[in-house]
DNA sequence: GAGTGGTCTAGACCACCTT
DNA sequence: AGGTGGTCTAGACCACTCA
């Protein structure tokens, strides 16, 4: 099974024959991979060289162990499609905010858990902002899941002197969220910005987001702007593996 | 140095005390860890299980091994931002294409290796072009280096019947690129509609971009349009610790 | 209680890099 | 030659899950 004369690792040789059997279908997504002390005897290596196989596959996202079960092919994840006309009025009508939007146009169960806070905007921050390090800034602290699983964390910040007295500065901000209030008390919107990037997550982020070992976060930084001056920032988190961003723009 | 009666596992503990000496500079970007068997005596622990809290910090994109030298603490990397202004025609006037012009506004020194050839449109590409399976489409895959590193690869489709008798067939599509030769033969671009997520790399892109190991790429599907079709779908992908791109859209 | 994955040990040999 | 990381073995005990 295993070719020694290779120079290919036997634990290497071991994840790509596996990956093969997923691949093919032989091991279907939500199945079980033999246990490790089966691999031991198929495969005629050490349990060590066996769980540095699985533990390859794991990494790579295609299989997920759960102690005292387990390992299971992991089924495909759903792709989420985020399309900036979330972020249009008219989405904002029916609903309390851009996730609850996504969530209605794709079917799952959406909930979201806030924390609102203040806190003195930091350097970064206050030069998204263009106002002064320090400067006072409700920080609206969110996690979002579908379903019960965990699937975006967001951070939004906001100068203290445009949410003082509303619903920004509640857990619940309403139907609409917090751009319609914004608009409500004056504040028009008049553009977004959007940094997209990629990273490894952090420990906790993976846990949060029940992500596999290896697997990555997209980051998107939102800032959103009245015709005057910049209102909000946006630190989103997202699991790469179920998230689509989607843009569109004129070519001129 | 570990509590064996914390259940935290030592090789955890191992990778968050060196995580810590990382993120305080103890340890500076560049600079070597001790060697395996140096903390196996520092930490009181097995090898296998140095080599575990070692391996989680590789995983996670903090150091990176080089067999026979040494375990190295990652530099953070220079950020290039790609903004979709890159696209205008004004920006196509003076350069041979997008990340020609990327090159412009930042200071790298650029070149691209072009491979050109023509193939059947498999059911995805024929899909986002929509034309049958099948279709013969123009296939320009390009390798991108800044400075002499690869720093994104492309594969961009067209329609063979758009680009017949075209320098877009051509390895050299000369001044102002692919989309600056669509436009000359009448088929003037309308908008671009981007698909962005991120992912690990293969293995085959992993070495050509040169990435650390455990560090993602974001993924581009940029769809150009003329005003009645799709004229070119153009796979990219990033090494996401040198990328980030920048979306601006007005509020509706 | 039997089976599963999770952690850990104390070695061994190899391939690679530097001096 | 001597140090480094890469691979591998043959065990051991623990924590978790399920019948």
């Amino acid at each position: 099974m295993v070719d020694r004369t290779s120079g290919v690792p036997a634990y290497r040789q071991i994840a790509d024959h596996l990956r093969g059997q997923i691949e093919s279908g032989k091991l279907a997504p939500g199945s079980p991979l033999p246990s490790e002390r089966e691999l031991v005897d198929t495969y005629d290596a050490s349990r060590p060289t066996i769980r540095e196989a699985v533990k390859l596959l794991r990494t790579s996202g295609l299989v997920v162990a759960q102690h005292g079960r387990g390992v299971f092919v992991r089924p495909p994840s759903v792709v989420t499609r985020l399309a900036r006309t979330r972020l249009s009025r008219s989405a904002r009508a029916e609903n309390k905010g851009a996730f609850m939007g996504d969530a209605a146009a794709g079917d799952f169960a959406p909930s979201v858990s806030v924390r609102v806070r203040v806190e003195a905007a930091d350097e970064r921050v206050a030069d998204l902002l263009n106002v002064e390090p320090g400067t006072e800034v409700v920080v609206r602290d969110r996690v979002m899941r579908a379903n019960n699983d965990v699937v975006q964390l967001a951070v939004s910040r906001l100068p203290r002197d445009l949410t003082q007295g509303t619903p920004i500065e509640e857990v619940d901000t309403g139907s609409g969220g917090v751009y319609a209030r914004l608009e409500e008390s004056g504040h028009v919107l008049d553009r977004f910005e959007e940094f997209v990037s990629a990273r490894m997550p952090t420990v906790d982020e993976q846990s949060l987001l029940q992500l596999p070992e290896g697997s990555p976060v997209i980051t998107v930084t939102r800032v959103a702007y009245t015709a005057d001056r910049a209102v909000e920032v946006n630190d989103m988190v997202l699991a790469a593996n179920r998230y689509e961003l989607h843009y569109e723009f004129a070519a001129t």
